[in-house]
DNA sequence: GCGATTTGACCGGC
DNA sequence: GCCGGTCAAATCGC
């Protein structure tokens, strides 16, 4: 950004975040009284493709994201031999400013095992697996299914930690741009039924207790320190896809070392992982994780001024 | 048959 | 030259 086409883009973007965080308030309010559920949901697809719009303007905001965002490149006559070896040039040029982000997920045992994990309801294929010096086990690559239908250059790589063979680190790079609905998160939204919701809730609050974000970059830093309510551990999630620069967030959730009783929802917590684990998607997969949270976060403070100041 | 995964080779950065 | 990331042919599974 900081080029003419980033401040053109300035003005819709900030006005699309705005709208975004004005679907929230809404949100918010609906589950600060007892509205009916069906409100709620009529919300969130609003906030998800707001939010969705507000990355694809950032996104487009970039020039060299621009010519490869929609996958539809002008020069492809020419040769496609030498077109793929510029686009592998280009992308390995763009590596070091790629958006990237970091969870750690712990596994519970005896659940879905790393499967489950990475499954964090968008499609990701498996292309290629290394050996990394220094760790124990081999660190897996994998890229969004609709990197050539859609020229989505979301990738991922997941690391088994040595320390823990439970805890799985996940680093995300670039967000997806992709319009590929999260099947699970939506699926799985629909077809808990209530009574196992409130099972869920009741977790969530466990959960939430030991649930530590931390951001480390210098714009999520400043969002963080305009975000995060003082004497708790608990921060609000920063976007990671809207900074230029590289940024790093890691998710812990603790709680499970705390030995909640996992006997009656050993899958749903790994779907949590597995959803929550996503911080590309905090745009689609997490909103039903933070709809939950904010449920518990009624009063949960966002200075908007502040932070489109 | 088709899509996903595996795995050795290749490439660029350091 | 080493290392991490990606490619692509071979293989697997449905």
């Amino acid at each position: 950004m900081g080029s003419s086409t980033g401040s053109e883009l300035e003005g819709p973007l900030v006005a699309e975040l705005a709208r975004a965080l004005e679907l929230v308030r809404q949100l918010e309010s609906h589950l600060s009284n007892p509205a009916p559920i069906d409100l709620c949901k009529s919300v969130a697809p609003k906030i998800l493709s707001s939010i969705q719009r507000s990355i694809l303007m950032a996104k487009s905001s970039d020039p060299d994201g621009e010519q490869q965002a929609a996958g539809d490149s002008p020069r492809s006559e020419s040769s496609s031999l030498a077109f793929k070896d510029h686009s592998r040039k280009e992308l390995i040029k763009k590596r070091k400013t790629l958006h990237k982000w970091t969870n750690q997920v712990r596994l519970t045992p005896g659940t879905g095992g790393v499967e489950g994990l990475v499954d964090d309801g968008y499609s990701w294929r498996k292309y290629g697996q290394k050996d990394i010096l220094g760790a124990k086990h081999p660190r897996a690559y994998y890229r969004c299914t609709h990197r050539h239908t859609q020229g989505c250059s979301a990738t991922k790589q997941v690391q088994r930690s040595d320390e823990d063979p439970l805890m799985y680190e996940i680093t995300y790079v670039e967000a997806h741009t992709c319009l590929q609905k999260p099947q699970r998160a939506s699926a799985s939204a629909c077809q808990v039924p209530q009574r196992r919701q409130h099972q869920k809730q009741d977790l969530l609050l466990s959960f939430r207790a030991g649930l530590k974000v931390k951001t480390e970059g210098p714009e999520l830093e400043e969002a963080q320190q305009q975000t995060s309510r003082e004497g708790n551990e608990f921060h609000v999630f920063s976007a990671p896809t809207f900074p230029s620069t590289v940024a790093t967030e890691s998710i812990y959730f603790s709680s499970f070392d705390d030995g909640i009783n996992l006997q009656t929802s050993d899958s749903e917590i790994t779907e949590m992982i597995s959803r929550g684990n996503s911080a590309s998607n905090l745009s689609l997969v997490d909103m039903d994780f933070m709809l939950e949270e904010l449920d518990f976060e009624q009063d949960f403070q966002f200075d908007a001024s502040s932070f489109f100041s």
